[in-house]
Formats: structure tokens, C-alpha cells, sequence
RNA sequence: GCGGGCGUAGUUCAAUGGUAGAACCCCAGCCUUCCAAGCUGGUUACGACAGUUCGAAUCUGUUCGCCCGCUCCA
């Protein structure tokens, strides 16, 4: 699959979703809320058909995947095994003069032991130096007359007494705030007595909570994968470039579980097996690029992480990631719940707690790149001839052109399928072999009828949001020989065809 | 989260402290035998919430959102 040489601004895309019906604001006629978004029609459809394609890729087309369904809210330790509250529950200022921000529980304030409202001086953990130089020269006391106390302990009435780790002028520094990442909330309808609840994170919880009721129920045997999509969480500090980072996002999951030792060339296998899939539904390898993580970026427990990345209009910018992460949450979940979660292998008799691989996608991510490389505009010249790409930003074709507006979907990502179009809508036979048309078609696809305006009108529409196939009934169809034709979306050329072969052409090109 | 810029139909642009206009798009009708034709008619907007005012899209405040730069990014 070759690149599209069009490079779409965000401001035009995201124009074009809402025109079509792709992508809305959350709640927008309140104003919205940055970070969530809703699929309308369009990107519904669509959405659905990107994890379809997943899930047929991980579930169906292979015996060692088997999928899952598990809640968004679970139990509250789940979150304590994973890392994700110990991590991520400490609280954060900042610093408006020096942007700086700092985790609270590492600053230190040197406090005057008699003035209550003298000056303080803030310092990170253990170096207090910088402090009690600025004692000196800007309160101009002794450090013995100060006192070392966390900052936790300073009443936030005294916080304009404060003078910032990298500042020398006191109120600089923001009160203190959780930065627990997590979306909160309660199980149970008295909020005192509430359990506190996580919205999950992360959909990958759920699959190693549950890996012991899967082993035991579907008999799998190491290698095997357990996939899962569903929504998750995360109360982003910057949702930035339309939907990429947003609070409300779906994730799609594998974790495939191998024998230790195998780690290396399961991951190879993986990040190329998520490379071809990415091909096959319309990422063309000319802007997927493979991140690979080492040394610090690495986390503590993983022995390989490989990031798949896409060439946004923004940036290059990650799809998914890819990990080795040994056994450390099966371990973690062994011994937070006390249960064992060990696999007993009967080939070579040994019990052990399998490794896994992760590829870990976000759906959201992957219907946005996919927009972002289906989009381009196109100078069609009026008499026939090549067809240009238009330039970025212009307003409109050259002279002797028309422009056209192309989503250039791979057909099993499309919303629609296939138009169905009567060549005109007040001759009562061609409309009716048209609905009668429609009628079959949408028992297997999700197709569109229309028989307004001009034809050519109706075929630019459908262009522009990226219908693969474009049907039309006109009177050689009802008057000789019940065909119909086909006109490609890309290329805009038409073929003619019997009823009867149609929707094994349709099929053969449009499923996945 | 910080600093700067910006919010009028779907889009591109108007206008006045007192009835918010146009073009394209969209919808309907007529017409139309294959790539945005034409004619007629129509729907749709002052981001939200307050305040000042007889009256606010316009003035003020708050808030939400978008863009740029920093920051953050398990």
C-alpha cells in the first residue's frame, strides 16, 4: 500500500468529522468538556469496523486467543497490585514563577522557630543548601534559628510565606494537589460509607485478574493469548490534538502468555504481526515507525517494549505498545490476593507463572490515523486527464479543475460499503430496482441509498466519506440486461456487472 | 496546570447597544440517461452561565472549548 502524498491539517479533518458525522464534541451544545469525544454515524460505524478487524484478527482467524469481557470497575486492590495508586496517589505543586512542579512529600520548608510570619524557605529532600543560603541573603537570619519541617505540615493560610526551591520571591508556589491520574468514584449510593472505586486505567487488569477462571474453563496451552476490548480512563493533565490523548478512551489488549524464555522472540513476533495488521487495514509502512524502548525508558520489569508509531499531521506519535513484561503482574496479583495463579505445563511437567507479551492498542488512536491518512483533496481536470493532488490550504482548484474531497478508507474500515443509486429518481422502475438492490445488499453490509441531486453529486458525496463502491441502476439494468456499475472510489472508473455476480465482487474486496 | 491568541449557520465571511445577512453546503419540489448543471422554496448561528441595561451577539465577570508555546504524559 503506498502513502497518501495529501497531508491533512487537524483543523480540516476535524472539520470534516463533524460535517460527515465522524466525530463530535462531548455534550456540546453545554459548552463540551475537554478530553471526551462522541462517534457519530459515521464514526461509529467505523470504529467498529476497526475493532471487529482486531478482534477477528486475534479471536477467529487463530486458536491460541481466546477473548473477554471484564468490567471497568473492579476491586480496589486490583489497582494496589498493578502500581497504578501506590505510583501515581502522591500529591504535586507547582511553581508559577519557575513553572517547576514538585511531589509534596519530597519538599522540606526551613521554618523560624519563634516568627510566625517571617519568611519560609522551600527545598527538595536532601539538599537544603540552596534554602539556607537564601536564609542569609534574603531574610538575612541564621539557620539556626530555623527548623527543618515537611511542607505537608504548613497550613495553607501560610502558603504566601513561602518562598519556591528555585525562587527567591515568597507566594509563588500553588497549594498542593493529587495528581492521582485515576478517575474516582464510589460503590454504593451513601457517599460516607462509600467504598472508594477506580474507573479502570487500563483494560489489562482484568485479563490477568481473571487468568486463572480462563485457564481453567477453555484448557489453553502455553502459548496462548487472552484479548479483550473496552473502555478506559485516565484523567489526562492535557488532552491535546483533537482525540488523540483523551480522558475517555477503548483500548484493544492482547496479553499472550509464553514459557519463560521465550520473551525475546515472542516480542519480535508480535511487534511484526501488529505491523502487518496496521498494513492490512490502511497504515502504510512509509509512516509506521517502531520506537523501541531501552535502558530508563524501560520499565523495571520489562525486558522489551517497542511502541508502534504513526506520522500524525502533529507528529509521530504512538498507536500502541508492545511489551515484554515478564511475569510481574501475574506475580504482583499472586501476591496481593494470596491466590496462585501458576500454569502447569504437562508437557514438560513443570508449574511456573507464565511470561506475557502485550500489545496494547488504543482504538481511538488507530481511527485517527487512519482518518488522517484516508483524507486527501484532489484537482479532477474537467476534460479528462491525470488527476493532481491538491495543494494543502488552497481554497480552490486551478482553472479547467474540480476539486474532490477522497476518504481513501481500505474498504473493511469504511462506514459504508457500498451506495446503491437509482440513475434518476423520478423514473419509478429505476428507483424501485434501486430499493429492491439496497434491500439485499444491507443483509450483509452496511450500505446507503441515495437518489438525490445530480449523480455526480451523489458520487462525491460518498467519496467524502469513503464509501468503497458506488452502484448505480440506470435503464440497461431494467430495459436489457439486469446489470449495474460499479464505480471505484479511488480511481473513479466504472465497470458494468450481472446482479447476480455482485456481491461476490463486493465481498471479495471489502472483507477482512 | 501556566502564558499568549481566538470563539457569529456545517464552512467562508458580514452587520448594528434595538428584526443577526450573504455565498457555498444541506433539505424539499421541478428538471436531469453517469462525475458537485439549472430554477423555486426551505432549515440552520452569536460557545455556556451570570451581571449591568428598558433592551446585550455587542459592555463586564466567570466558565467551557479551540489554536500556539511551555509543562505533563503510568
Amino acid at each position: 500500500m503506498k502513502t497518501n502524498d495529501y497531508r491533512v491539517t487537524m483543523d480540516v479533518l476535524a472539520s470534516l468529522c463533524k460535517r460527515r458525522g465522524f466525530i463530535f464534541q462531548t455534550s456540546e451544545i453545554y459548552g463540551g468538556i475537554n478530553g471526551f469525544w462522541d462517534y457519530g454515524p459515521l464514526g461509529v460505524e467505523m470504529k467498529r469496523n476497526i475493532k471487529a478487524c482486531w478482534w477477528k484478527s486475534m479471536t477467529q482467524l487463530r486458536e491460541d486467543i481466546v477473548g473477554i469481557d471484564t468490567s471497568i470497575i473492579m476491586h480496589p486492590r486490583v489497582w494496589e497490585a498493578s502500581g497504578h495508586i501506590g505510583n501515581f496517589k502522591d500529591p504535586m505543586l507547582d511553581c508559577r514563577e519557575t513553572k517547576g512542579r514538585y511531589r509534596a512529600d519530597q519538599i522540606f520548608v526551613l521554618k523560624h522557630k519563634t516568627d510566625a510570619d517571617a519568611l519560609m524557605f522551600t527545598f527538595h529532600e536532601d539538599a537544603p543548601a540552596p534554602a539556607e543560603k537564601k536564609i542569609k541573603k534574603i531574610a538575612k537570619g541564621k539557620v539556626d534559628d530555623y527548623e527543618q519541617v515537611p511542607l505537608l505540615d504548613i497550613p495553607l493560610d501560610a502558603y504566601n510565606q513561602l518562598v519556591g526551591p528555585d525562587t527567591n520571591e515568597p507566594g509563588t508556589l500553588t497549594e498542593p494537589r493529587a495528581f492521582n491520574l485515576m478517575f474516582k468514584t464510589q460503590i454504593g449510593p451513601v457517599e460516607e460509607n462509600a467504598d472508594v472505586a477506580y474507573l479502570r486505567p487500563e483494560t489489562a487488569q482484568g485479563i490477568f485478574a481473571q487468568f486463572g477462571n480462563v485457564c481453567s474453563t477453555v484448557r489453553n496451552k502455553i502459548p496462548f493469548g487472552i484479548a479483550q476490548i473496552g473502555k478506559a480512563f485516565r484523567n489526562e493533565i492535557n488532552p491535546r490534538n483533537y482525540t488523540f490523548r483523551s480522558r475517555e478512551f477503548e483500548q484493544m489488549e492482547l496479553e499472550f502468555f509464553i514459557k519463560p524464555g521465550t520473551d525475546a522472540e515472542q516480542h519480535k513476533y508480535w511487534v511484526t504481526e501488529r505491523l502487518n495488521w496496521y498494513e492490512k487495514i490502511g497504515l502504510p509502512e512509509g509512516r509506521m515507525h517502531r520506537d523501541i524502548h531501552e535502558g530508563d525508558a524501560l520499565a523495571h520489569y520489562a525486558s522489551a517494549c517497542t511502541d508502534i508509531m504513526y506520522d500524525f499531521p502533529f507528529g509521530t506519535q504512538e498507536l500502541e505498545g508492545i511489551a515484554a513484561r515478564g511475569n510481574f503482574d501475574l506475580t504482583q496479583h499472586q501476591e496481593t490476593s494470596g491466590k496462585k495463579l501458576e500454569y502447569h505445563d504437562e508437557e514438560t511437567k513443570e508449574t511456573y507463572l507464565p511470561h506475557v507479551i502485550e500489545p496494547s492498542a488504543g482504538v481511538d488512536r488507530v481511527a485517527l490515523a487512519l482518518l488522517c491518512e484516508a483524507y486527501r483533496e484532489e484537482w479532477i481536470p474537467k476534460g479528462g486527464g491525470e488527476v493532481l493532488t491538491a495543494e494543502v490550504g488552497a481554497k480552490r482548484a486551478p482553472e479547467g479543475y474540480e476539486a474532490r474531497i477522497v476518504l481513501g478508507f481500505a474498504p473493511c474500515i469504511a462506514p459504508y460499503k457500498v451506495a446503491i443509486l437509482p440513475l434518476l429518481k423520478n423514473k419509478e422502475p429505476l428507483v424501485e430496482k434501486a430499493r429492491e438492490l439496497y434491500k439485499q445488499l444491507s443483509k450483509r453490509w452496511k450500505c446507503f441509498y441515495d437518489q438525490t441531486g445530480a449523480i455526480g453529486r451523489r458520487y462525491r458525496r460518498q467519496d467524502e466519506i469513503g464509501t468503497p463502491f458506488c452502484v448505480t441502476i440506470d435503464f440497461d439494468t431494467i430495459e436489457k440486461d439486469d446489470t449495474v456499475t460499479i464505480r471505484d472510489r479511488d480511481t473513479m472508473e466504472q465497470i458494468r456487472l450481472p446482479i447476480a455476480e455482485l456481491e461476490a465482487y463486493i465481498a471479495n474486496i471489502v472483507d477482512f
